[in-house]
Order: C-alpha cells, then structure tokens, then sequence
DNA sequence: ACCTGTTCTGCACGCGTGTGTAGACTCGCC
DNA sequence: GGCGAGTCTACACACGCGTGCAGAACAGGT
C-alpha cells in the first residue's frame, strides 16, 4: 500500500482498473455508480464489488467536468463571522458535505468586499455560493459567479433574486419581549450590532415594534458593532441616567457579555436584579456560569439543512419560486432576567 | 450580463472564444496564462487584452485535470477545533487561498476518527491533507489520501512519513514558569486537556520539566479536556487542599476561564492575589477585562504561512527531508499572574 | 535564389468520467 | 430452427484545458 512516500500527481485507480478487474467496459462501471443509467444488476454487483477491491471511486472533479455541473459550494464569510457563528459554521459544513456536496471556504479581509476578490478565486464552476459575511453586497454575490443564485444568510428577505436563510427573529424578540412584560419590565434598552448589518437593523425593529404595541418607546440605545470591546465602550451610554433601563436586549450574544462585564466591573448595578439581560444566538459561552445568559438561539442544525435543502431544490433551475423555510427561534431562559414587582 | 437567472451549468466563458476573438488558436490562450510555456509577447498581450475583456479565466479543475496536479488543499478539522481556533481557521483558510490554492473544508463529528468518512468524501485529487484534529491518528491521515503526505497540526515531530506545525511549546512555558519563579511563585498545579492530545501531553511535560530543573515538582493536577464545562468540574482538585497551589497553568484559555470562573463563583480565593492563572493560545477573550488572562500566544499568522510553505516546498517530491520552520510563542502577561513576596 | 537556423503557432492527443446510440446477445414464441 | 422483441453492453464522443511535436513563417547568410 504505502509504496515509499510519492508525488501527489501518483496514479490513483480510475475505472478502467476496475473495468478490467471486473471483466466489463470502462462505461459499464460508469453506469455502475450513476443512479439513473441502464445496467443490469448483477453488472453492477460485479463492478461494485471489483471497485471495493481496489478501493475505487470516481473522481468527482472529473465527474464534475463531464456532467457539466460540479458539487463544489462555495462558503463566503469574513474573519469575524470565525468568531461569531463557529458552531454554525461547522455545521454548515458538516451538511453541506454529507449531502454529497464539496465545501470550498473562502475567508475575506474585515474590509473586503469581495467584488474582486470572489472574481479571482473562483474559477471553476460551482453548484452554490453561500455568503455569511454581510460586507458583501447582493449585487456584489449576484456577479461573483455566473449563473448561480448566491444565498444570502441572515438577510432580509425582499430581493427576489437571491435565497436568503435567516431565523425568523421578530418571533423570538416578539416571545422575549412578552417575558420581560409579563415579569414587570417596562423600560427596555438596545445594544445594536454594525449600523450596515440587516440582523441588527431586523432586530432593532421588531424590538421597537413590540414596545410601541405595548404604548411604550425603547428607553435608550447604542451601538456595539457586534464586537466585545466596542460594545464594552458603548455600554456606559445605555445606564447613564439617573436610573438604568429595566432591561437592555442585545443584538448578539457577545455584547450582551461586554454589557454585563461593564456593570459588574465599572458600577454598582447588578444583574439581574437591577439591569435584565437578554442577548441573541446562543452561543456556546452563554452557558457558562460567569454569564449564564438568557437569551434567544438560533437553531444552527435546521438553519444548515435549511440551505442544503435550498440547494437540492435549486438543482432543478424549472423551480422559479421557492419559499424558504421558516426557521426557529427559542427563547432560552437562563439566570439574567429578573422580575420586577409593580 | 444577467441573463435572467439560469441555471448553474450555464455556459462560462472558454478558451475558444477568447482565441475567437483574439484571433489565434484556442491552445495560444493556453499558454498565454502559463508560466513556463513558450509565447510571443505580443500574441501574449493580445490574448490577455481579449480576456480580460471577456472576463475569462481558465477553469481551475480543468486544468487540475489536465496538468495532473491539483490545486486543492483539504483541511480536516473537529466540531471542537472550531471553538478552539476559529482565529487560526481563519488565517489559515486566507493563507492557502492567498497561494493560489484552493481549500476545502472537511468537519468531523467528535466521536469521528475519519477512518471511513475521509476516504469517502476525498474522491478527488489533492495536493495536501492538512489535519487540524486531534482525533484523526496519523495512521488514518496517511492512508487518507494515497500518495499525499499529510500535514499534522500541534503534532509530536517524532514521525518522519508526516509534516507538522506546532508551535514551540515548551519555550514559552520556559519563560512562563521562569517569570513565575522571579515573581515568587513555589507551588505550581496543572489543568490538562484532553488525555489522547498530543498537545496537552507535550504541554505537561515541559511544565514538569521546568519545575523539577528548580528542585519541585508538579503540586496537583487535573483533567479538563481542553472544554470549559469539564474544567470547571475538575477545577475543586486543583484548589481542595488547606492551601492552594501559588500558581495554575492551564493546557488551554478555556480551561483557565473555567478555572477563573469556579475560583470566583465557588471559592474565596482571588485571582491573582490568592491564586495565579495562565492559559495557553491567547485567544480573543482571553482580553476581555473580566478575564484579562496573562497566557502563551501562538501566532496563527506565522503558523498558517509554515503551512503553506511546506506546501509549496512538497509540490518538488525531490525534497525529501525538509526541517518545519520553528514557530514562535510569546509570553502575554496580562492581570492573573500576581507576586508572591517570600 | 536557395539553404539553414530560429521562433513561434496550431494540430492533435490526453487527463478521467458521463452518456447517446448502434449493435450484440438472450429469450420466447411460432 | 428462425425470427422479432427486448435487454444490455461497448464504442465513441464530449467536458475544458495543457502540452509535445511538426511544420509554417521569417530572417540571415552564401
């Protein structure tokens, strides 16, 4: 097996080995490994078999060249998406590859847009482009790669001309903040995420949207750009006055630690009996005992199979439109949201 | 330019028609976008000037297929690693596109030790394996990929058949137990990782090292699994004597906020005046000020460039023995190391 | 004008696989 | 046994590109 140590150009076994070793043509073992060609079953049996001996399987490249439609799907995301989204990232990919499709990561500068850089790198054809970084635009994604409708994750969902997956966030900030009412909240702050990013704007109006339901207005805000630091510098501006909102929501999870460090660090107020946290995502630090923070999660599993499923109905370009699946959100209580008595 | 949305195999720009339009044969454009093959410089500049026009570059699978020798590079990585270095994936993945290479990515669920899963998924020609898991033995990484020798990450040097990149541990846990020992510290305890990890193994013995070379040895130890729930359970061993050890050194940041967090949540002991913490990677949070961990930075930067550089020096199979570049640590002292006066 | 040498281009084949199509083979029936 | 219908296989071409090789074009020398 293991003849020395060779060049990485070594002769693999291709299907005419395994033609001769099974006694057949080099197309018969073709149709062996295509579901839909014409063989008869004990053929098949007979290459299937010659094909475990010598461990053989069509190179997919090759197969990807001939059938004029490859399994590669391109994954776009920025350096900080590493950190926000490395438990959905994992199990994007992991879908992704168990669904018989080839992920190929692309990974941009924070101040890339992507307009040439996609260009340049993707010279090959592709099955799909999967975009997480929100630097780059939809004009930007729509011309990276000809002919392919780019998904757009976490985006909103007016553009026709792309697919877009994004948890259904209204919901979720609509259930939290019919919690923070019922447990006695009534002054509610946000921490938003990049002044660019859809997610935050999303979630800032469905926010002020239930608020204004219940007659009320968000009590104060500011702007954390998603990140620990500048959230952490932020934060003196949500409990400047005299007295602290009730509760403050954050756009995601890592600002909703910046906002409670900065209490616990920087002032006398305690969480939650004087300041309510919420966050969003669920990231795995969220259970940790230092923050154990309540907060709403994205479900990274559905949301992954929600874009292999995109891509299995986009195989067929006859389905023009196509609703995508509505994705779940959960509340997750933990221990930073207290209860105001009235 | 957008035609409508079509479908993804729809026709690319090709060779021929830029040598349509440039007025030469289809195998000038060819060698017009090959280093090493033979063309007048004005034929060259006329084919260029006709591509750029078209927007055409050449297929890169293609090519991989014509050439024999692609230009794919497959990172192997754990559900768990995407925790531990979102940081390094990143710099890593931007490190071998900016080579001109192209890296798929595989993820392996946590029990996976990629016996099967990476030979069914790898059907295609590659021009490196790079193993970011710690599950994946070598056994399995060699014979993943038939005449690909892998490249292991944070992996002992002691096997010639694979090339590996780690950083030089044990000199940074030299100045780190150096610096300990100036500022007073006697009593050393030690949280490990994982007890297959190479890199957790490596880690206590230069630690043990270190401190039986001043005449003591390691005051206690404990299990976390590189994870922060099991650190924090295992953390009580490592304080649950009348006196705690002087100093903690945890085998990753993890560990030591886990450490951090019990000391603060379930003891009376403060962090450093009472006990000091350091971890190992240096990681983002490791800056946050509730954590402000003082730790062992490895530079991802400078690793992700030794790979790719042991790439580029593997593509000549001549090269047969090939000394991986030394990598560096540096010492990142930040608020958990205190003094001890003696 | 002819020959030699040099410089470059186009032809044709190959990389490994998918698949339309013609034809070989089998089987059943008269 | 002959023949038609049906079943399957092998041939050959295609996918887009790289490259050895033959020969065209041209310059220079005699």
């Amino acid at each position: 097996m293991s003849t020395s140590l060779g060049l990485a150009t070594g002769k693999r076994v291709r299907a005419r080995d395994v033609a001769r070793l099974a006694g057949v043509s080099r197309s018969a073992v073709s149709r062996a490994f295509s579901q839909t060609a014409y063989i008869a079953p004990d053929t098949k049996a007979k290459v299937l078999k010659a094909a475990a001996e010598l461990n053989y399987s069509p190179d997919s490249l090759a197969s990807s060249l001939a059938k004029g439609r490859s399994n590669i799907v391109v994954v776009v995301l920025n350096q900080v998406d590493a950190i926000r989204g490395p438990s959905f990232h994992s199990a994007l990919i992991r879908s992704l590859q168990e669904s018989g499709r080839l992920p190929v990561v692309l990974s941009l500068s924070p101040t890339d847009d992507g307009a040439s850089s996609l260009k340049k790198h993707l010279t090959f054809p592709v099955e799909g482009l999967i975009v997480m970084s929100d630097s780059v635009s939809v004009d930007v994604a729509r011309h990276a790669v000809p002919y392919v409708r780019p998904i757009m994750l976490n985006f909103e969902r007016t553009r026709t001309d792309v697919d877009s997956i994004a948890a259904n966030d209204a919901v979720g900030i609509a259930e939290l903040v019919n919690y923070l009412w019922e447990t006695g909240h009534r002054s509610i702050g946000f921490m938003a995420g990049r002044q660019s990013s859809i997610s935050s704007k999303i979630r800032r109006d469905a926010l002020a949207l239930e608020i204004a339901r219940r007659g009320m207005h968000l009590a104060v805000e500011a702007s954390g750009e998603f990140a620990y630091e500048q959230a952490f510098e932020a934060a003196p501006a949500l409990v400047a006055g005299k007295k602290p909102p009730d509760a403050i929501f954050c756009a995601n999870d890592v600002m909703a630690f910046a906002v409670m460090d900065y209490l616990r660090l920087k002032t006398q107020h305690r969480v939650p009996e004087d300041v309510s946290i919420a966050g969003f995502d669920d990231i795995f630090m969220a259970r940790w005992p230092i923050y154990n923070l309540s907060t709403i999660r994205q479900d990274v599993d559905s949301m992954a199979a929600a874009v292999t499923g995109i891509l299995e109905r986009r195989r067929d370009p006859q389905n023009r439109k196509f609703d995508p699946p509505a994705m779940v959100t959960e509340l997750v209580l933990r221990g930073t949201i207290g209860r105001r008595e009235r």
